[in-house]
DNA sequence: ATCATATATACGGATATTCGAATGTCAATG
DNA sequence: CATTGACATTCGAATATCCGTATATATGAT
């Protein structure tokens, strides 16, 4: 994992976004990301196999969905990158909480699917 | 500045080289870039263009020589961000050094022009 | 087995990015 | 004012990226 690497993976809005709601949930699945972003599920499988692929998440399967969460074996340069996108980001991210998953931090996870 | 213009600005090899040597040098004019990164001038100075009207980097005219530093007025999080890069890159840089700018780090504004 | 849901992938087309080559601009010098 | 050196910009071609649509896979329920 290089910065080269890291600032490509995250220089498309998609991807962005997906890497800072699953920084701040710990864990989304598919269609979380698919409700809260409003974007259709191609687009936003397309951009986490993307990101997977990096090594920048890991999948989990349980059931029939798929679970992404951040790599914890991220050198703490990446991670501290990922922290200060997410503080500059902080409006960003309560507005699509605010609009899409209304029932707070804690229930997204029950938001769709 | 959102962090995502930030990551596009970076988001390429030449780019990123320009930015972190001249984090590291504090100034350096275009054809320092050039001799450091064995590219062509039109190359080195259509990504400074870039990165400057994404206000990342100041430049400043001085006789026949334009120095681009990066602009003090950058918000923390994106400094940190630069930080963390340089960081993760020294090595990279450290070669540059070595290989294009042997005088060391106080005497590279001399090493052409 | 069949069906429904969640997710992944393949295929083309549209768009954006990057580059080399040529040319333009600006400042210093004679 | 002609020339030289540093730098900027333009243009068209090559390449990469992104997206919508359609289709494939995998799991669970009936």
């Amino acid at each position: 994992m290089s910065p080269l690497t890291l600032f490509k993976a995250l220089a498309d809005d998609t991807r962005l976004k997906c890497v800072l709601l699953i920084h701040r949930e710990r864990e989304l699945c598919v269609c979380e990301l698919t409700d809260a972003l409003q974007l259709s599920q191609p687009k936003i499988s397309r951009h986490l196999a993307l990101l997977r692929e990096a090594r920048l998440l890991l999948d989990r399967r349980q059931g029939q969905w798929v679970y992404y969460r951040l790599n914890p074996e991220l050198p703490q340069w990446a991670t501290e990158i990922i922290d200060n996108a997410h503080y500059a980001a902080k409006d960003d991210l309560d507005e699509i909480q605010t609009l899409r998953l209304r029932q707070g931090p804690d229930l997204v996870r029950q938001s769709c699917c």
